[in-house]
DNA sequence: CTTTATGCAAAAAGTTTGCAATAAA
DNA sequence: TTTATTGCAAACTTTTTGCATAAAG
């Protein structure tokens, strides 16, 4: 949450150092525009938008610095079938791969984690130390199928990334308060458990407030973002993995729990969800998406700890 | 199977006579030459090889003649990220992706359903008809790791597809004899059923013969074959859904069964292996790895007929 | 004050086009 | 005899290099 300009300069000017490179105000000025536009630049789209800010660069710089750029991490190459080649930031940007329509040349970004480990699983057989995954979808897109004019939506990935990444987060959300509001009912005889359960329960609700309210702000930023195309490709049964299907829980399991028991579960869920969604989060630089998991993470953590403590309590009243 | 020289030459000549071209003398010799070479030319590359053959060929003709086989479907644009163009052959080549090692610039072919079913699933939730799936591993190969010096080897890729797909035909087939052996073994109290799972057992054991025969015939032309890496990634777990797994049959399965329940399964068996493996072998365009499933495939249907004919045979004399 | 960067111009590399001569249908 | 192809050269696009001047550390 604390990413602000001096991150990507310090990756540069450190990238600069290390090679006994200087920082110059060209560099300086390309870097700040490069990183300030998104979508996927040509050299000479980059010479474009500088020379309107500083008509005495030359075009050999703009060259020379996307190269320094991509050395350094904060930008990379992409192949658009173009035949030139195109450049991309990096940085506060999620990973993602392509879609491009051979028609229009548009281009959808997209990731699917399911998509990627395939690959890494591959790229793993044959002892291939990866560099960049690359996978492009070439087509033709419904707009230039349907032939009608394509209307040009330009979003912020960024954003779609955490709208897909909080969605994600009030799913599994729901599914806890599913989980503890069933464990409530059906531990009536038990009155301490109920209690816990009502507690985690009211916790989750507060929560999910929390991300609905996340959401409202994305949304008032930008409403047309509702709308925008599914960036991040998420397999929404991993998460029956962690909190158990509603199936389960109207089948009476946690009826036929001891307190103890039905702790205990919840406890494994809550470190589950936690190191589920940590390990999610490192997948991406800093992204608001990132964050968004990160943060959720950080919550099911705390969520794990109150359980623990309220199990350990009743642990050892019993054995007293 | 049935696969001449007739056949590409005539889709390159239908397609010159579809849009009004002529064939020629030039046409005719780069088509046989980029055909008959593996791996990825650039123009420059193919119009060496070409010269060689007819030094009076001139470049502008290569590259327009390479232009022409790609729209007509024998050759593919593959981006390697040398700054180039290069083509590749479609033409009795298993469909495949790309892994390149950006030190050395070795390829190493593969392909793996999974991967590109996903890529589909995705390309549909956009309603992009795909027209080129693009799948590129990036990265350092094992040899540039090590730092030792490579030692290209030069594989043909429709072999080590052959290779793959006689693998998988072969477990296919084990699992059937392992199953059709322990039918035969449980339903020693039912002589004609026995008969029946027996005769099924030496059909097996026949096939898998056959299916061994090729694969020496395969690698006695060409023993390295043997150690080329995996090209075609199967997931074996997909047999058990066809031929149950060993565990089930030794669980007595097939000895709680009556004769026509037996010969039912072994029907529906036979056939699902059928439909799935003409299904698979259809994604392959003409290339022996395809032939081989097709092979295959017939066989699999063969065995189901006979069963269906020995299930009416049982059936009526039941019936009367 | 030493070292590296810049911007120009020019070249290199890959691709495409115009056109007169040539060959297919 | 009509129509398209060929091969050359020249143009074009994108990328890279050489070098004198300018700027950073």
């Amino acid at each position: 949450m604390s990413t602000t300009k001096q991150d990507y300069f310090s990756v540069f000017s450190d990238y600069l150092k290390k090679n006994g490179l200087k920082m110059t105000r060209q560099r300086r000025l390309i870097l700040e525009t490069f990183l300030g536009v998104e979508g996927h630049l040509s050299a000479d789209e980059l010479y474009e938008v500088v020379c309107k800010k500083d008509p005495r660069i030359g075009f050999t710089t703009i060259f020379r610095t996307l190269k320094a750029m991509t050395e350094c991490g904060l930008a990379r190459e992409t192949d658009l079938n173009d035949g030139r080649t195109r450049f991309e930031r990096l940085y506060r940007t999620p990973r993602h791969h392509h879609i491009v329509c051979q028609e229009c040349s548009k281009t959808i970004e997209f990731y699917s984690p399911e998509l990627e480990e395939m690959q890494a699983k591959i790229a793993s057989e044959y002892g291939l130390q990866p560099v960049q995954q690359r996978l492009q979808i070439l087509g033709v897109c419904k707009e230039c199928q349907e032939k009608t004019n394509p209307t040009i939506q330009f979003f912020d990935n960024d954003q779609i990334f955490a709208r897909d990444a909080l969605k994600i987060a009030m799913a599994t959300e729901k599914r806890g308060i599913a989980f503890y509001r069933a464990g409530a009912e059906s531990s009536s005889n038990l009155p301490s458990t109920q209690e816990a359960f009502l507690a985690m329960l009211a916790e989750e609700e507060r929560h999910l407030k929390g991300l609905l309210e996340e959401w409202d702000r994305l949304i008032e930023g930008n409403p047309g973002i509702v709308d925008a195309p599914v960036f991040l490709h998420f397999d929404f049964e991993r998460l029956q993995e962690i909190f158990p299907p509603a199936s389960k829980i109207s089948e009476g399991l946690l009826g036929d729990m001891t307190e103890i028991q039905a702790l205990r579960l919840a406890m494994e869920m809550e470190l589950e969800a936690y190191e589920f969604f940590t390990e999610y989060a490192e997948r991406f630089a800093d992204t608001q998406g990132r964050d968004v998991f990160a943060k959720f993470a950080a919550e099911e953590h705390e969520h794990y700890t109150m359980i623990k403590s309220e199990l350990d309590r009743v642990s050892k009243k019993k054995d007293s």
